[in-house]
DNA sequence: AATACAGACAACCGCCACTAA
DNA sequence: ATTAGTGGCGGTTGTCTGTAT
């Protein structure tokens, strides 16, 4: 026989709160406490499900509850702890005193999250966007798949965005290694479960399994000779019939791009195409062909641990030659937020067509 | 001025781990 | 040992407000 049941549903009030109501709210609790949550709303005499009760206390009518924006410092906490604890928001409010989960949880769909895509950052593995790292595995699918059969595929998607992913393909397998590292690490370190970790790290290279049901399989690209200019076209074209073996063009040798496959102006990125404002290698002096094998060295990883690291941060997200307080304007912060999380590969084309 | 749309956020829903009965 | 309620959590929805057309 277990407990008797919290509440009787009928006949209890739903929705938006009344003043009135949060005004009997706080003085029961203020006289007697929160200890039962079943038996407040009768014994306070509200109309109320006991768990709405306690949301509408915890969420909102709790005296150590800082209202109002948050500021840069806050957001900048959010972002770091995000990185590291994923979706727990329990866990990142306990962190920021004054904030609730719901506050945060509000406040991350609709700024943080949005502000990190525009930026070219998926918001869940605060690496660059899942969608062009998953259009590398594509290119990447198979050894029978490799880079030179893009060529065929010129006329399907946009060119710009294949360089890309290629560009980021280029680090799949290195991240693999990175990421049973980082996995040893978060064990020794117990930061997080092993699943959370995966949710952190770009996905291995699995053709044919999307990590997302908005992202084409590899098998995919249906509409031939129908220029695809954007991302979003790519990912709700109705694709399933592409079968890269049907290319027809020879593979390059020794796996080597011919540099006029990219712009002018390319140059092979450190850091993952990262620009981390702090501790990016130096180019490499020679920039006439691209290995596309994965020996270049961009690490994914050193993004993910100048986000999560809390040694990483504040103070050097603060060495920033731009101070910010909590006075700065939206634009200055954002502007901020942009540098410190650019892309070098917005350098060689606006990764903003596909977002 | 009216309408449509988007953004912000409070509140609800459903699930799960824990634990009282 | 088992059952079922409680509290907590994350995801989602509903509503209000501001802005654009």
């Amino acid at each position: 026989m277990g407990r008797a049941p919290c509440c009787d549903k009928s006949g209890l009030k739903k929705g938006p709160w009344t003043p009135e109501e949060d005004h009997i709210l706080i003085d029961y609790i203020q006289k007697n406490g929160y200890g039962n949550w079943r038996t407040l709303p009768k014994n306070a005499g509200l109309q109320r499900c006991g768990k709405s009760c306690r949301l509408r206390w915890t969420n909102y009518l709790r005296p150590d509850i800082k209202r109002g924006r948050f500021s840069f410092e806050e957001e900048e906490t959010i972002i770091q702890l995000h990185s590291m604890l994923g979706n727990r928001w329990s866990a990142i409010a306990a962190r920021l005193p004054g904030r609730t989960d719901n506050e945060i949880k509000n406040y991350w769909n609709t700024h943080i999250r949005k502000k990190l895509l525009r930026m070219g950052i998926d918001p869940v593995t605060h690496t660059p966007r899942l969608d062009l790292l998953h259009l590398s595995a594509i290119l990447n699918s198979s050894s029978q798949m490799n880079f030179s059969r893009l060529v065929g595929m010129h006329n399907l998607v946009n060119p710009q965005l294949l360089r890309l992913a290629n560009l980021l393909s280029s680090t799949q397998f290195q991240n693999q290694n990175q990421y049973l590292m980082l996995q040893n690490n978060a064990q020794d370190n117990q930061i997080c479960s092993n699943s959370q970790l995966q949710n952190h790290m770009p996905p291995l290279v699995q053709p044919c399994q999307p990590q997302n049901q908005d992202i084409p399989t590899c098998t995919t690209l249906e509409t031939p000779n129908v220029p695809i200019s954007n991302i979003d076209q790519f990912r709700t074209s109705d694709v399933t019939n592409f079968n890269p073996q049907n290319c027809q063009l020879n593979d390059w040798p020794n796996n080597q791009i011919d540099v006029t496959f990219f712009p002018e102006d390319y140059v092979p990125l450190s850091n993952y195409g990262y620009d981390c404002v702090y501790g990016s290698d130096p180019p490499p002096s020679d920039t006439s062909t691209f290995q596309s094998n994965g020996s270049s060295n961009f690490s994914f990883r050193s993004v993910l641990s100048n986000m999560s690291s809390p040694s990483s941060s504040p103070t050097q997200l603060h060495s920033n030659s731009i101070k910010l307080t909590s006075n700065s304007t939206e634009e200055e912060k954002e502007s901020y937020c942009s540098n410190l999380l650019k892309f070098n590969i917005q350098d060689m084309l606006d990764v903003n067509e596909f977002v």
